[in-house]
DNA sequence: TCCCCACTTGATACATTATAACGTTTCTTC
DNA sequence: GAAGAAACGTTATAATGTATCAAGTGGGGA
C-alpha cells in the first residue's frame, strides 16, 4: 500500500486526477491490472466484463448501472440490466471496480492489486470520487467497534465535500463549475 | 457527547441494547427529546411526523421507507411515497433519525441533542444496527482528507460485522438467529 | 470426437426505492 | 379574516436492483 498515492511514472497523483491529465493512461492501466489478474487467479475477463470495465472507466466519476446499460446498448449490444448487474458484480468480486453505496454507482479501483482499505472523497462540485487509503480510518474504527465487542467484516467510508480544484474555485466565486452535474 | 454510551439512568448501554431491554423506553426517550427539541428550535413536530419517528424506532433494525408507509396505510392513513419521504426529510433535517446509505434505510438517532459524528456498527445476523462515536474515526478522516486538500462536508461510516451478541452465538454452532431477516 | 458439465449470457418480468409536479389543506401572522 | 408560508394529498413516473428460466459457450474427460 506503500505507493497507493503513485500512479504511471512521470504521473503522480494525489487523490484526485489533474484536470487535463491523459485519461488514457488511467484506462490503459486499470484494463492491463485487469488483465494480468484475471489471468493470475483463473477468472474470466470475458469481453463483455472487460467493455464495462472499460465504461466503469470512462471517467473518474462513478458511473449508474443505467448508464453502462444504456452505453452497451449504443454499442450495439442486447443488454438488459442483468447483464449489467452481473458484470459489475463479477467486477467488484476481483477488486477492481467499487461500489459508491451513498450514490449507487461505481468507480474504478485503481489498486486491484494491492490489498487496502479504500476511503472515497467524494466531491460534490465537480462529482468526481478519489479513493485514498483508509488504513488509519479503519484501525479507528476497530478501536470503537472492539470496544462494543463488534467483529468487522466491512467498511464503508465515504466523504463529501470539495476537492482541492473546486475548493479554490470556491474561494473567489460561486459559479458553476467545468464538469458539474 | 461524552454522556454517548449512557442511556436512561439505570439502562447502560454499550451500543448494542441488550436482547430483553425495555425498548418502550427507548421509544420513550426519543419521542420526548423530539418534542423538546423541536419546540426549541420552533420546528413543527406534526402528529404525522411523530407517528413516522414512532415508527422508525419500533426496533434497532432499519426501516424502510415502504414498511413506514405499509404501516402508515394499516393505521388508516391515506399516505403516499411523498408522504413518507418528506417526513423523513424533516426527521433527518432535525437529527432525529439517520439513513443508513448501504441499506437504503433508516434508523432513529438516540442522540439527536448532542452535537456527534455518527458511526454505525451493522450487525449482518440480527439485522440490528447501533451508532457510536466517531470522532476519532473524523480525525483520521480529515488528516486523510487534508492531505489531498479536500474539504469534508459530511462523512458516512457504516460497518458491516457481527455484533457480540451474534458473534458469541457464531462460536459455538451454525444456527439461525433469533430475528435474523 | 463427442458429450457432459459448469459457467456465462439472453430475455422477460417484476420488485424496490425515490422524486416530480401540482393541487388542497392547515397554520401563522398581521 | 385575508395573505402568505408550510405541510400534506394525489397522481404519475423515474431510478435502481432481482428472480427466473432459457439458450449459448467453452473446456476436460470418456
Amino acid at each position: 500500500m506503500a505507493k497507493m498515492a503513485t500512479q504511471t511514472e512521470g504521473q503522480t497523483r494525489s487523490a484526485f486526477p489533474h484536470r487535463h491529465h491523459n485519461h488514457q493512461r488511467c484506462v490503459d492501466q486499470a484494463l492491463g491490472k485487469a488483465l494480468s489478474l484475471c489471468e493470475e487467479r483463473g477468472a474470466r475477463l470475458t469481453s463483455l466484463r472487460r467493455r464495462v470495465l472499460e465504461l466503469v472507466w470512462r471517467s473518474h466519476e462513478p458511473v449508474g448501472a443505467y448508464d453502462i446499460l444504456e452505453q452497451l446498448q449504443r454499442d450495439g449490444h442486447r443488454a438488459a440490466p442483468p447483464t449489467v448487474y452481473r458484470a459489475l458484480e463479477f467486477l467488484r468480486d476481483q477488486g477492481l471496480v467499487h461500489r459508491i453505496e451513498s450514490l449507487n454507482a461505481f468507480v474504478g479501483c485503481p489498486y486491484p492489486d494491492e490489498s487496502h482499505v479504500s476511503q472515497f472523497l467524494i466531491c460534490t462540485a465537480c462529482s468526481e470520487v478519489a479513493e485514498i487509503d483508509g488504513t488509519k480510518i479503519r484501525a479507528a474504527a476497530s478501536r470503537n467497534a472492539a470496544a462494543a465487542g463488534f467483529a468487522i467484516d466491512r467498511l464503508t467510508i465515504e466523504l463529501r465535500g470539495l476537492c482541492a480544484r473546486c475548493n479554490a474555485h470556491d474561494q473567489g466565486s460561486s459559479e458553476p463549475h467545468d464538469h458539474a452535474r
